[in-house]
DNA sequence: TTCCTATTTGCATACGTTTGCGAAAACGCT
DNA sequence: AGCGTTTTCGCAAACGTATGCAAATAGGAA
């Protein structure tokens, strides 16, 4: 036994596959057709995966992409990580790539045009197989370039209404639907929004939910302020509506991370949650059911929209020409306590 | 003009070298030094830039790779992402590094040896530039391999023995002293401790600090409990202090996320922090300053422990032979509402 | 002008794989 | 044993860039 020296001639640690290959007596293509799976009968692949082994070889992941174009990277960009909604599906995505044999580039981008633009050019110039944003809005412009170079996107919880790019959200609609419903079932007349960033199709379309909901019940919104999904806006807001003269009796806001700041005021201001105004979120972060918030709110089912991006994504890599699809993940609403439940029926 | 076309003859979109050499009447060569900085005539710089722009042509990171070995790309392990503070550091580490023309490739991996080495594996196979790891151990047979390769490591937020290996934290040991010395200046007397996990550096450093701070007033900690960085062991880590026969007046815990746990716990009990007990976390992250929580605790200086990182990080790519080392920064004592305060003196 | 030096540029090769093609070998069948 | 068919495997050419080397050109001093 020889092969717990080192090796003979690994100068520098990089050991090429035409190294095993002098070792096992083969060519370089056959120890190339061993570890890419082609064909090799059962003598080649004993004697390559020995000396492979001896010698501590590893394909090189950048030489296969110059050759096949298929790099196993896969880009995603993100807008923010300020709200948990997206360390978590980082993780998740990560996790899930990652025992398919993909790795992430990760970008984080503000969400401007030309930003995303650098930063989804950059991404190709890495012949990324494909693209994950998260939270992004793509211009039409620049997701056909995509689709020009052949790199699938798929939009995570954001959807697009031009053709050609494929988008996992959840049921926004329905959930402001619900959220409706059960606002009204509660008892709420005077129900205010703080919307998500109108900019972006989940909040308009929660807004949307909400709208129709109320008005199924013969309700309209007292009041509409957008947000921006960020924390000092929804602060303002819940100040705003709560000093107008006749304050809301029910407040539904874009997401849980504007939710929790809308909690803060609200009992910085001694109104008490939910016996003066209910208020309800959505995301349902782990933050929501801590104690000190325990926040009513629609959960976005993470793992499944989770896996049925990294689904679509890994379809459209395995077959372009598959159209893109849009799918839409429904979650339910979490009774906690920061709004009035109805009574039972 | 001819340049509004879109090429004379780029099929499917990718541009190489020698197609803007073609068109600018050069050799693919001068194309290269154009853009890879080597000298050029202003001439030859004006021709190749233009017949570049005319094709959209954009060197290929991965051949340049190929032939440099570097990627410019940095390897990012992180553990986990629940707490909110390595979020932010991924967004900081992230800008940063991108300014500087790097990109990250990023893994998560849950802070056991053979996923750690599992993981590293795969970015040397990608022979990225550089390995940051944010809260995790190495072995030392792992960056002995890294060392072999080449690949400078950085250690964020996490400490170690051996030489070698460069590292960021903040100044545990006296921000763990100093804790102490506030806490016993706010007349404290019974100082329990739930501690960072003990297979961390940064954990077991901020308890020496606390221990040898309250020793230098005469006292001891009364207990200490791991709570491995986890809420849910941290919440019973609290309750077991809490319903003790002589409970204590202070708990000092050993990062924010856990802390947030103890205050749920602590009023989920009805205790009145910091009327029986005063509470204090370390990392200041931005829910720290939250209403909810109004959290005392040792700031963690993220954007210079950031900085620090990626310029050793820098340092060392461009000069292999620079020696590791060890960066400590000093973070404040943040005083909010969660401890009670020393009388002005 | 002439000679020497400094700069510019093209040619060829290298980086570490994959893959089409053809030769050789193995196999199945009569 | 002989023939046709399949499988195995090596050779060589890619993939897109960087770079040492030599030829060609430009620039300067006398």
């Amino acid at each position: 036994m020889t092969n717990d020296r080192k090796s003979d001639d690994d100068l520098n640690g990089k050991t090429t596959s035409f190294h095993v290959a002098k070792r096992a007596g083969v060519s370089a293509s056959a120890v190339s057709r061993v570890f890419s799976g082609a064909s090799a009968s059962p003598a080649m692949h004993a004697k390559v995966r020995r000396a492979a082994k001896d010698l501590g070889y590893r394909p090189n992941p950048l030489a296969r992409a110059m050759v096949t174009g298929k790099s196993r990277m896969i880009g995603l960009v993100l807008a923010y990580l300020d709200n948990q909604f997206y360390p978590l599906a980082l993780e998740r995505l990560s996790a899930v790539l990652q025992e398919r044999g993909y790795h992430i580039l990760v970008f984080l981008a503000s969400n401007t045009e030309d930003k995303i633009a650098t930063v989804v050019q950059e991404l190709m110039d890495y012949s990324v197989d494909g693209i994950i944003t998260a939270s992004v809005a793509m211009s039409n412009d620049l997701t056909a370039r995509c689709a020009a170079h052949g790199i699938p996107v798929v939009m995570f919880n954001r959807g697009q209404d031009g053709p050609g790019i494929s988008s996992v959200t959840s049921t926004n609609v329905s959930g402001g639907r619900r959220v409706a419903e059960f606002l009204v079932a509660g008892g709420h007349r005077r129900i205010a929004h703080i919307a998500g960033w109108a900019g972006s199709s989940t909040g308009r379309d929660r807004q949307r939910g909400l709208i129709e909901g109320l008005a199924d019940a013969g309700l309209e919104v007292t009041d509409i302020i957008d947000g921006m999904y960020d924390r000092e806006v929804a602060a303002a807001a819940a100040r705003t509506l709560m000093s107008g003269t006749r304050p809301p009796d029910a407040i539904f806001v874009g997401n849980d991370h504007m939710a929790f700041a809308v909690l803060d005021t609200l009992r910085g201001m001694g109104v008490s949650v939910p016996g003066d105004v209910s208020v309800i979120g959505y995301d349902d972060v782990p933050l929501a059911a801590w104690p000190a918030y325990d926040l009513t709110t629609v959960r976005q089912p993470l793992n499944r929209m989770v896996e049925a991006t990294v689904e679509t994504m890994l379809a459209q890599i395995a077959d372009p020409s598959r159209p893109s699809q849009k799918i839409e993940i429904d979650g339910p609403l979490i009774l906690r306590s920061s709004a009035r439940t109805p009574p039972d029926p």
